[in-house]
DNA sequence: CGTGTTTGACCGGCGC
DNA sequence: GCGCCGGTCAAACACG
């Protein structure tokens, strides 16, 4: 292939940071505008800088957020500028508004230290939580387990759940996925989980084990193929079979002049289409790093602007990624599971495409939910600027739905689809909640972690989960539903495949 | 010769 | 039931 000299190839998060202090937009532009001479490569999902900050660090230390320092610099920035030309009249304006500036940032940095706390707050109860779960699991195993099938099929469910999202990373060796915000998980998780054994086990063989368990992660079989049946009956009884699952798609628009983008994995190409309505073929690509991986990724220019890229990325890697590709499964994972989590909202009536950040202007231009698709996609446009990244001024009022039926997956790792809910799923005890929300959060900061751009674009929902946590109710979400069949079916609830689809435009 | 790409055929879902 | 469309398959082909 000629075009692999071309190819865009995304910068380490690291680099980008250290080439881009200001964190401008010019990581998308750049290809544009300067692309052939000297394309910017920018690695938006590199696992280095999650690496070099894991979360923990900082939550203690705020001055080493990726995203505090690229605001904090730029709005330094133009203080030093503005300060520094004059002292005469417009000295005392500069420096009284230097002081506004500093107050507003001291605000920010209040703001932002107060949801520290509360991820601290949040991953500490979370942890106590998945103790007494435990507990719990336990006693129903022994003193139930004749029953629940019967009319304590709700509470097996819901004990089942639970142990689904104690289990977000079943696949040990996918660790590398995430080896920032999966550390403190990892070492609960892995003592608190007695079904890891099993769930890893059927998750290293997803072309074969299908078991009952297997079986829930169809997008391990088969995420994208129109012959294979999203569901398989027969093999989910166990796990409620009215319940269909859903397939989610993040896509995210880059401006590239390259025809694909080095994400970390490797690709074969298996197909290319004239998609109706766009004179630029798609092409269809299947990871190649493993043999069954499930992954596929779509690629299409956009037929208005032939310099924006499209790369769709579905499924789950069922093998371990290399440090290129780790971030962009944690985003991609992070970006889904805020999607299922948001469509869940369908259920109560939204519909129709609308922005996933309504009240953040920019955000809205950045990550937005279709209901035209097939499956629930989200659309993280790059080619929009983040340089006014909305997030420190994102208002905790901002509602984010919580997950009602929790995660086909976490953090890029296959996991189990959570049986359904009884039908009330308002009646969700408040435990099953809090830790889906727990892995929310989670699930977002290992994305925020490792991906300085697609910061810009989730960030916005850590405070948005935050201000959820304390009115979970989910009835004000601003998500729409892509699928518009779920949307229509308030009493069965369609979980999502563990699937991600990830573009690159 | 092995690997990857191209491309027409095929299949299933969906709307009319 | 039919046709359209998206997605996949697989044989043919290209390339190192």
């Amino acid at each position: 292939m000629d075009q692999q000299g071309r190819e865009l190839t995304f910068f380490h998060s690291g680099d980008f940071l250290r080439q881009n202090p200001d964190l401008s937009d010019r990581s998308t532009d750049n290809s544009v505008d300067r692309g052939k001479s000297n394309v910017k490569e920018v690695d938006f999902f590199s696992s280095d800088r999650t690496e070099n900050l894991p979360l923990d660090q900082e939550m203690k230390d705020g001055s080493k957020s990726a995203i505090v320092v690229s605001v904090v610099n730029t709005r330094l920035n133009l203080l030093t500028s503005s300060s520094g030309i004059s002292e005469t009249a417009d000295g005392k304006k500069s420096n009284n508004e230097l002081k506004k500036l500093q107050a507003e940032l001291d605000r920010q940095h209040d703001d932002n230290k107060k949801l520290r706390s509360m991820l601290d707050q949040i991953t500490k109860s979370y942890k106590e939580l998945q103790v007494h779960l435990l507990m719990a699991m336990q006693k129903q195993a022994q003193g139930n387990r004749g029953e629940q099938k019967g009319e304590l099929n709700g509470i097996a469910s819901s004990i089942k759940s639970a142990q689904q999202f104690m289990n977000p990373r079943p696949f040990a060796a996918l660790d590398v996925n995430n080896p920032s915000a999966s550390v403190d998980k990892a070492q609960d998780l892995s003592s608190a989980s007695p079904t890891n054994t099993t769930e890893s086990m059927s998750q290293i063989n997803p072309g074969k084990q299908v078991s009952k368990e297997a079986g829930l992660d169809q997008t391990s079989q088969s995420w994208g193929s129109p012959k294979s049946p999203r569901l398989e009956p027969g093999k989910c009884e166990e796990q409620v079979p009215e319940v269909p699952f859903r397939k989610a798609r993040v896509s995210v628009r880059a401006r590239s002049e390259a025809p694909l983008i080095t994400d970390g994995c490797q690709w074969r190409k298996y197909g290319q289409k004239m998609a109706k309505g766009n004179p630029c073929p798609r092409a269809y690509y299947r990871c190649t790093m493993a043999v069954g991986c499930p992954v596929r990724k779509q690629v299409q220019r956009c037929a208005e602007d032939k310099t924006i890229l499209t790369t769709t990325y579905e499924g789950n890697h069922n093998h371990p990624l290399p440090p290129a590709a780790t971030g962009m499964a944690n985003t991609t994972s992070a970006a889904a599971a805020m999607l299922l989590s948001g469509s869940t909202a369908s259920r109560e009536g939204l519909t129709s495409t609308s922005s996933f950040f309504p009240s953040l202007p920019y955000a809205s231009t950045m990550a937005t939910l279709s209901s035209s698709a097939p499956f629930p996609t989200i659309t993280l446009d790059l080619t929009q600027s983040p340089n006014s990244v909305p997030f420190l001024r994102a208002p905790l009022s901002t509602t984010f739905p919580l997950p009602l039926h929790g995660y086909p997956q976490l953090l890029g790792h296959p996991m189990y689809v959570p049986p359904k809910l009884p039908a009330a799923a308002a009646a969700i005890p408040s435990v099953q909640l809090r830790q889906r929300h727990a892995s929310m959060v989670e699930t977002v900061t290992a994305a925020i972690a490792s991906d300085p751009n697609f910061t810009a674009v989730l960030a916005a929902a850590i405070s948005s989960v935050i201000g959820t946590q304390r009115s979970n109710d989910g009835s004000s979400s601003n998500v729409s539903a892509p699928n518009g069949g779920v949307s229509g079916l308030p009493g069965s609830p369609q979980f999502p495949q563990s699937c991600t689809t990830f573009s690159t435009n």
